[in-house]
DNA sequence: CTGAAAGCGCTTACAG
DNA sequence: CTGAAAGCGCTTACAG
């Protein structure tokens, strides 16, 4: 392999001047720098990063926790921290937790060995109580999700009380009246809140809730949907909105009502929350909550480069919510296109 | 940051005896290592693994060259190489090439700086032509997918012909008689091969291929699943299966043919391709193709750890196959499970 | 504007 | 069985 010193003596000058020459520090002789630049390009040098890193205390990684690549909304997740990352010429790596406490801690300790300058840490198997024991870890961090929200550190989430919210108030101005809260489940964390949003709109509009309404759904997959819209219909409820505090539970609903004959939108008015990829290619396409996760990602890598870059800046944890759109498709437009 | 001179103090010993004890070679005073090790405790030592990297001139990362983390199969195969190599102790760093031949070839470039061991590369931008710019990468390289096949590097794929040929002839012993190819296109590629493995079947039981029953897709998505089934719909072309070649324009047709009011499997049968967890998850379940993704993940990492180990062996480059495996769910059951 | 030298934190022949 | 020292390939004060 081809190291700085022998590009120093093909262009006849001590290493520091190739390094100068590269990097762009300080004014060099023109022509110094062109004879560098030749012998690099003659001999293919790309300076060892490794080396690089081990000089200047900085890896160019960063990892992300999350717990399954295989969730369709992680992986677009991952997706935009990569571009969020690319930008300020960071590389991800992606670290599947499969929500397993043990396994976040030992992540979280292995991101102390020096090749990673900070975590960007969606936790699962960690919760509310583990808060304190991310103070125990020195590496630049930035928390996602909703499972520690008063954590020791800097945190971005969405706004997941105000896009349910706006979701129900949707679908009663486009005439429903019977709204499923589909998908409550678990006090804490996403659930909770977006349940939250659920009676915020109804109250707002002087409604009251019906909880046979309120539909309980704790892991939120298509399968998980279908089976409770099943049982929905099974039980004779009546409703002709349905807020689907997920889209994959919406999306496995969806195939349920269409199967027992009810039309989406006229019979039913559906929404999901995510915006996912697969909203646009299901029939119809289903409308939903865009959470923002690309601001998520801009802000979450923005603010873990400024601790990356700022260690001891003594600034306190800050939250960041992200805005959020409501993405009306055919799902909830009132009158229903012709797919 | 604790070093190893720290805990060399500590424990009273040299460095190169902390090493040891960490490393486990050569045998020593049990009392020694003892000391070492409590030392190591004590201080919360982690040893600098940027500095072990330039070191010995391993990272422990392989990179995986994929296009797009958004696609479920590609998702998924990420999923299993992050397994497979995580039982090799290395890290997997994900990178989306986004089908571009230019990032493609950046990326390998990149790979060049040391920081990483070897690259698993799906190429997509890059095809059978560009095989021998790849001889130009000194990295340790596998090559994965059907673009490419006659490369200068080891090669991991799936038995492409093989598996649509036993889909077709699965859905020809379930009484189906005129069964779509759904997806050609590209003569090269999977879709070639899945074709001729259509063909194949078809001519195994004597029966001829009816040009009408191959419908050309070019991308496989949802989406352009359900526009083709539309077309197929429209077209009135009369069929009883559909052997899909890939899961995703499966799921597309499905919806279209249940809202046509086909009920699947009893009027038309289906397999896909790629057994993608969706599969597990549709209205009804999607019989497929599993391709081995676990297998081709473990073949292609055991090949590369052993092009990383041993550079120069000089072995010429290698073809592996992974078995397929018929999975039969709802979508070609006789007689049809209620859902 | 450029060179000689130190040092990032390890591992590993080389001695003893 | 263990120590002193070299060196992986860079960057960066320190001189000149």
């Amino acid at each position: 392999v081809t190291t700085i010193h022998d590009v120093a003596r093909l262009a006849g000058v001590s290493i520091k001047t190739v390094s100068n020459a590269l990097n762009g520090y300080q004014s060099m002789k023109p022509d110094t720098k062109q004879r560098v630049l030749d012998a690099v390009d003659q001999l293919g040098y790309r300076p060892n990063s490794t080396a690089q890193s081990l000089r200047t205390g900085r890896s160019g990684f960063i990892s992300l926790i999350i717990p399954d690549l295989r969730n369709p909304y992680f992986a677009e997740l991952a997706d935009s921290v990569m571009r969020a990352a690319e930008a300020k010429q960071l590389s991800v790596l992606i670290q599947q937790s499969r929500g397993n406490r043990d396994r976040e801690l030992a992540l979280l300790r292995e991101a102390r060995t020096g090749r990673i300058d900070g975590v960007l840490f969606s936790p699962n198997g960690m919760g509310e109580a583990d808060a304190p024991l991310l103070e125990a870890f020195d590496t630049p961090m930035v928390l996602l999700g909703e499972r520690i929200l008063n954590g020791p550190r800097d945190h971005v989430t969405m706004k997941n009380t105000e896009g349910t919210k706006a979701a129900t108030k949707h679908l009663l101005s486009r005439g429903a009246t019977r709204i499923l809260a589909f998908g409550a489940g678990r006090p804490t964390g996403s659930a909770g809140l977006r349940l939250a949003g659920y009676r915020d709109a109804l109250k707002e509009a002087d409604l009251l809730v019906d909880d046979s309404l309120v539909i309980a759904i704790t892991d939120w997959y298509r399968s998980t949907g279908a089976a409770a819209m099943r049982q929905v219909l099974e039980d004779n409820i009546k409703f002709d909105g349905v807020v689907a505090f997920n889209d994959s539970i919406a999306l496995g609903a969806m195939r349920i009502l269409q199967e027992a004959g009810r039309k989406i939108p006229d019979d039913v008015a559906m929404i999901g929350f995510d915006d996912i990829d697969e909203t646009r290619y299901s029939l119809p396409t289903l409308s939903s909550i865009n959470p923002g996760r690309d601001e998520i990602a801009v802000t979450a890598v923005a603010c873990l480069v400024e601790r990356i870059t700022k260690p001891d800046s003594g600034i306190a944890p800050r939250r960041f919510l992200s805005d959020f759109e409501l993405i009306e498709r055919e799902s909830s437009t009132v009158p229903a296109r012709v797919g």
